[in-house]
Order: structure tokens, then C-alpha cells, then sequence
DNA sequence: ATGTTGGCTAGAAGCCGACAA
DNA sequence: TTGTCGGCTTCTAGCCAACAT
């Protein structure tokens, strides 16, 4: 089905020359380590780039501050439509860190665009994530202590591992687990103890200092195919990745970022951003559909209701409510009319965590009539929260339409994809390219106030 | 003497923000680990600036070239001059390695000058490294392995240790020793064994386990002023660092050096480089004086012979000795008339390691006539090399200047600094900076072949 | 003068069920 | 169901001189 799209991490421009000592990864581990929220436009797709919200992860990554002393470059407009030409899914050797590296080419004529491009760019908003059985568990202090091994949990350990045979006295067998380098891990996995638990015990200590893991740390097993074991894991402590700041100054980082896409967008020519899942909640290159549908579904309004998507402690989903309380640039100076977190808004619940109070246009699902609540509260309490299995089906998005435009009926997202499957509604964006009729489009992209 | 200018590492902006989490180090350690060829130019000085070189580096840093896709800013002359405004030494946390991290502001004028800085910049000249009693020792397989602890080479344990009380049976001592971090490290250190051998056990292992020494890379134990024992490292594998790789492209941040430095020229504003002294023998920041002599005082041509300083396996200096076989831009298009490795070489001796083919106008020592060649070998081979001792006794420049023109006589480098010692014969650069009158400089400032 | 090895020993790593929570 | 702990065992880290180069 999706065929026609290139899948990210197997796409093309994989030579491993960029992106430093990164290596290529397992497509299905690399998504389960990027969190359950995270999904790559496919190659060949148009997105949208915001410079601004790269500039705001490199910031995250450095925990600095987009400082204001780089200079605005007055020639790169606030986002740009671009072809993404590949996609690479990419671990660090050394802290096991996912990130992505995506090579864009800027259009300057989104009409101009080839048949291909925008069927790959239709597809990007039915592509789903592959859907991988695995458990997510967070270290205790016992599980990373040189006293013992792991404890796994029970649901888990049936859910995942091999079954064991429990005609053994003890029942055990030896795992093999592939990380995200293709190394492999030797656990011994045993049912023991009173009361009887799953244990992972000789070989784990020398994964847990291999990977310099501690407690708070998190630990993924996936089960791929029906035969291997896959071994991701997600650091707690979000450290600064001092990294880079003995090679680059961070000035002449966010110099570098806004004048390598400048120079990109001026020639119409490639350029290559580093994506990271983890290190910030920015996420700078959204497919163009995405961002389309957003602006033409999303009616906000000051006051109004939406919910919003937010990952849990134990790697699923869950949706949160919220009131927009205004709409208004982040930076009215160097990022005029950028619909990058122009979104104002206020939680209903106090923060797990951290709730970000200004959020995009395209993360909100507004609920716009007082009978199209959606009984959130209820409806997710009813169901049990399993770790790795997320309540977001991936076609969130067609929900979403339906559910705030009602009156489109049913057949959106059924019929075939690249006919009539629209985004706008009773045209699909081919169509609408081959048309070449609404400008509107073409203004918001310019940066018009939605 | 010194006292006009401030010396690097308790120089002005040394504010712990920009610089990531590098921490600001003691100024004996950071020479010792930086090598004996590296001097810093004090702040407050005039300095010139290689963006090439910087560029160089970034690239050696991430072991790739330095691609050609970069765009050349047309607005960004091959070398700028400076006041060096601040110059931190600073060690990265995780791996111990040494850079600074150096302030620039670009000088349009440099006759507007004021006369402190002139006066800074004369003395850069004549600046003497901190001379520390130290040893430096390559680690061997026994040294790093879980067996044993490490043996001091005698005569370093007799010169850097403090004396061990030899009544005692056997002769031992708890010797404390502080790293790049202030972290402070408590070894055993013993004499015994058959024949009799100085030893570190007891807390050893700890050290090469924390700071992850592997064999081949080194360690330095410097005597601070009568007390202190200090402690630096120096790695063997020259990794890729592949670090930041995952944040930004090459690309972005070989552009952001370069639009970082336009940005600065073109406003006369600061910006931040940042000098790995070790990742590559890339010197792209010298003291404007420096750079003058040698424009000045080394009238090159083919065929000439000459002499050049590299750095030995123990942590000393050598002369090789060279023929000039060519001088060309490295890189016409895009640093057309840059004096950046304008120099092609051949070696008289086959590399011991690497030796450049290309060297820039002030890191050779011409050697003009027949009667006045050094010699270098028989002169080099009568003196024992000490680790620790370098045949440089930082007056080798004025050496070099005399021998090189010795019909200027002896005064030159006795007489005081600030009125009478001279960059031109005969003329200071105070004086000449007040008198304006020597057009030349200025043109070879602009590129001008020499 | 100093790198490596075998022997020995003390202490940490690591397997186990008991006992909470 | 699973985190932590005391008890016990195993194995490695680490001190020593012998030996080699």
C-alpha cells in the first residue's frame, strides 16, 4: 500500500559518509526508542521545515538558549516547503541516542511538483508506524545494582521472550538480544524465586556497564518477526551533550543552521538537518499534508477547547485537554507570521512533567462543538494502559477530521489514496496541484495569520 | 615583564556559559596536555585569523574534508585581523581534552589601534610558555590492565615525585594528584620489587577505569611550584568525534563558521572560535606580530631550505629540515592569495608519523645561506632528550631572526619591548602603526603573494 | 631499566530465596 | 506482582616477586 513511498531507513542517500559515526539502524527499534508520538515523513514526501524550531532543538541540545544575537537572515522566510530526499535512521555509537538525518531540498514552486512527489506526500498522512510487540521498563535501583540482575515483568516476559520450558527444574534458557548496532547480547533467562518472577541474570551487568546505564534509565525489548530478541534503550537524565561545544561555538551553530538553509533555499539546492526525537519536542520537519490539513481543519479561536497528544512514562499515549489563551508569534522580530508554536495555551490537568505552553497549529485536535467532546477522561480510564501499546491507531488524523468535521462523512480514508482520498475535502492534493487554483494555500505558506 | 598583557586562562569573559560544559583549567596542566609547540596569544592582542584553518579543523575534528560544496562568502577575506578580546583554556568533561575557547573582534582599521593593544601585541612575541617540571608517559598494556598498577619511569618518579623516605621497608608514600576537573586522584606509589622499581598501585585501576585509558594513550604528572602534583591525559586514537554529528551537518557548521566570522567583519562585532590544539595542527589564530615578521623577515623562494618544529613522542620538540618546492593557494577559488598553507615542502628524513607537504609562511625557519645552516642533526643528537625538556627556549623566534639576519646585531630582543624592540628593523610596531606609512603591510593583509 | 607473567589473596560480583510492599 | 536484602559462592581485581628483554 504504501509502496509507493520510500519507507524512512531504507531510503535512498543512505551512504554512510554524513552524519558522523551514527550507524544505519533497525527501522522498528529505532521508532520504538524514538517514543511512541515520533513518525519520519517517508523520502520523496514534501514537508514543511521550520528553521526556527531546528534552531530550538540544537538550542535543547546544548541547553542554550536561540540566543539573541544571531542575526536574522532576512532572506529565509519562517518555514519552507521542501522535498525530502532521504531519510536515514541513525543510533550514536557511543550513548545509543536515536536521530534521524534528512536531506531537503527546497521547492520553490510547490505546483511545480511531480506526480510522484505528491502521491508520496498524500501517503504521508495515512503512513503508519510499524506496529512492534515490546515491553518498555524503567531501571530500579536493584536492576542496575552489581548485587543482582534484572527483574522482569511478568506480562512482559510471556508477552515477548521465548517461552520457556517449564518441565526444567529451574525453567531457563538463554536469550539473544541485537542492539541498535547490530551488536548482540547474552542474557540467561530464568523462572525462580518465591514467589516465582522472571529474572534475566548472567550477562545482564555487563550490558547494564556496557551501556552505562543507571537507574531511571529505561530498557525496551522487542520481539521482531516471531525469532529475534531487539534491544533499545532511553536514557533518563537528558544531559546537555556538551558534545561539539570544544568544535563550534553555538553562535556559529544557529548561524550555521539558518545560512545552510538559506543557501539551500536560495539555489534550490540540498541541505541536511539532524532530527532528535528525544532531546526536545521539536518537531521542525512535518510533511506538507500534515501541515495543509492542519491549516485548513483547525478553525481556532481564543477559548476554544482541543486536546493534545502527550507520551507516558511507560512509552504509550495519552491525550491531554486544554483552552487556547492566544495566538501570537513566539519571536514577532526574527520570526515574524511563523506558525511555529503560535499556540498559546493552558492544560486542564497539572503537568506530569514539563507541558509545553505553546504549542503548533498541526499537534492540537481542537474539539469545536460541545457534543463532539470527545470523553477522554473516561474513555482512556476504561482502558488498562499496557506498556507498548499505545491508544493512538494511526489514524488519529482521519479520526480527528471526521470527528471535528463530521459532516465529510465516512468515506474519507477509505476510498483508494491516490484518487480520491482528499485534504481538502472532495479534492485531493493532486488535483488541487494539477488546479493550481488556491492561492489561499499558498498565502499561509507565506506566513498569513490562520 | 608580561604584566601589560593578560595571560591566557585568567583573561577577561571567562564566564562559564558559552563553551558548553568544558571547564576552565589550570594554564600548566592545559600547556602540558596541549603539546610544546602550542602558545596562546594573550588577550587584548592583535591577532590574525584564518578562517581556512578553522575550517580546517572543523573538518579534521569530524574526519571530513572540507567539502567543496561549501559556499564561499565573497564578503569573507582568507585572513582577518583581530583584537583577541578573550582567550579561556578550557578541558572537555567527558574525554579530558584540552581547547580554548577564543573571543575575536575583527579590526577594520588596524593604524586605529589603540596603544595598549599595540603594546599586547608586541609582547604576544615575546611570550614565554609556563616552564614545568613534568613527565609524560605513553601507557603500555601492563600499565592499563586489570593486573597490576603502573610503573614510573625512574628518573620521572626521582624528578616530579616527592622524595620517598628510604628507611622505610619498602620505601612507600600516598601521592595526591589534580586533573583537568580539580577532581583530585590519591595513588600509592611504592619502591620495590627485583630489581628495585618505582610503582603507583592503590588507586590506579581507578583512575585508568574513570578516565577510560586504553594502552598507547599517555599521562602527564607535572610538580606545581613545590606542592601540587598535577595530572592531564593525552589520547592515543584521534577519534572522529563523531560527537555533534548528530546535531548538525558539516555542512551547516563549516557555513556557520564561515557566515559567523562575515557576520562579525562585516559589523565589527565579536564572534567565538574555538581551538582544539590536538585535533589537528591547525594554528589558525597567531599574534598578529608573529605574523608580520614572517612576512617581513622570510623572503621565501624555491628551493629554499629551511628548518620546522614538530612534536616528539615524548612530549619534546625537534627540527626537521625541508626544501621549499612550491608556493600556491591550497585553494584557488574559493581562498584565492590566502598565505594558509601556501608553502609545498619536501622532508629531508622520512615521516615518522605525518609530515605536512604544506605549511604556512610563519611555521618555517628559512635558512638563507650556506655558512648559516644549523647543524641540526649533530647539534640535536649531542644533547640527551629529556621528556619534558624541549630544545625550544621560546626565544627561538629572536634566534631565528638574528640567525636569519644577523647583520641586524645583537640588539634586537635585549633592549626594552615597548620603545626600541623591533618587528620592522629599526622600527616598532608602535612607532610604525603612529608613523601609518608602510603601505605593503597592509596589501599583504589583503592577499598580495609574498 | 622496565614490560610481562604466575602465584596468591581479599574483596567485589553475582546467584539464591526470604521477606516485604 | 516485584523491589530489596542477607547469605553464600565464585571469580576477578590487584599486590607481590620472578623473569625476560
Amino acid at each position: 500500500m504504501a509502496s509507493a513511498a520510500a519507507a524512512p531507513g531504507t531510503s535512498s542517500g543512505g551512504a554512510g559518509g554524513e552524519g558522523g559515526g551514527g550507524t544505519k539502524v533497525n527501522q522498528e527499534l529505532w521508532y520504538a526508542c524514538a517514543g511512541p508520538l515520533v513518525t519520519l515523513p517517508p523520502a520523496g514526501s514534501l514537508v514543511v521545515y521550520f528553521p526556527q524550531g531546528h534552531s530550538e532543538q540544537v538550542a535543547a541540545s546544548m541547553r542554550k538558549d536561540a540566543g539573541a544575537k544571531i542575526p536574522s537572515y532576512p532572506n529565509l522566510p519562517s518555514k519552507l516547503v521542501c522535498i525530502l530526499r532521504s531519510v536515514t535512521m541513525l543510533a550514536d555509537p557511543d550513548t545509543d541516542e536515536v536521530y534521524a538525518r534528512m536531506t531537503l531540498q527546497p521547492v520553490s514552486n510547490v505546483t511545480h511538483c511531480d506526480k510522484e512527489t505528491l502521491l508520496a506526500s498524500e501517503l504521508a498522512l495515512k503512513q503508519t508506524r510499524p506496529q512492534t510487540e515490546f515491553f518498555c521498563k524503567t531501571l530500579t535501583a536493584s536492576d542496575t545494582s552489581t548485587h543482582g540482575g534484572f527483574s522482569v515483568p511478568r506480562r512482559a516476559a510471556e508477552r515477548i521472550f521465548p517461552h520457556l520450558d517449564f518441565s526444567m527444574q529451574p525453567p531457563a534458557q538463554e536469550l539473544q538480544a541485537r542492539d541498535l548496532h547490530d551488536a548482540i547480547w547474552t542474557f540467561r533467562h530464568i523462572y525462580r524465586g518465591q514467589p516465582k518472577r522472571h529474572l534475566l541474570t548472567t550477562g545482564w551487568s555487563l550490558f547494564v556497564s556496557g551501556k552505562r546505564l543507571l537507574a531511571g534509565d529505561s530498557v525496551l525489548f522487542i520481539r521482531d518477526g516471531r525469532q529475534h530478541l531487539l534491544l533499545g534503550i532511553r536514557r533518563a537524565n537528558r544531559q546537555p551533550v556538551n558534545l561539539s561545544s570544544s568544535v563550534l561555538s553555538s553562535d556559529s551553530m544557529h548561524i550555521g543552521i539558518l545560512a545552510a538553509a538559506a543557501h539551500a533555499a536560495a539555489n534550490n539546492s540540498q541541505f541536511t538537518v539532524f532530527y532528535n526525537p528525544r532531546a526536545s519536542p521539536s518537531e521542525f520537519v512535518i510533511p506538507f499534508a500534515k501541515y495543509q490539513k492542519a491549516v485548513y481543519s483547525n478553525q481556532l479561536s481564543l477559548g476554544m477547547r482541543f486536546r493534545m497528544m502527550f507520551e507516558t512514562e511507560e512509552s504509550a499515549t495519552r491525550r491531554y485537554m486544554g483552552t487556547i489563551t492566544g495566538i501570537s508569534d513566539m519571536d514577532p522580530v526574527r520570526w515574524k507570521n511563523s506558525q511555529w508554536r503560535n499556540i498559546q495555551v493552558a492544560w486542564d490537568e497539572a503537568a506530569p512533567s514539563e507541558r509545553r505552553t505553546r504549542v503548533s497549529l498541526w499537534e492540537v485536535e481542537p474539539v469545536i462543538a460541545p457534543f463532539f467532546i470527545y470523553p477522554s477522561p473516561l474513555f482512556t480510564a476504561k482502558r488498562p494502559r499496557q506498556p507498548g501499546i499505545t491508544d493512538d491507531d494511526s489514524s488519529e488524523m482521519d479520526n480527528l477530521f471526521k470527528r471535528t468535521m463530521p459532516w465529510f462523512g465516512e468515506e474519507i480514508g477509505k476510498k483508494d489514496l491516490s484518487t480520491q482520498n482528499s485534504l481538502v475535502p472532495g479534492l485531493s492534493l493532486v488535483q488541487w496541484m494539477n488546479k493550481q487554483q488556491q492561492p489561499e494555500l499558498l498565502n499561509s505558506l507565506a506566513g498569513k495569520p490562520v
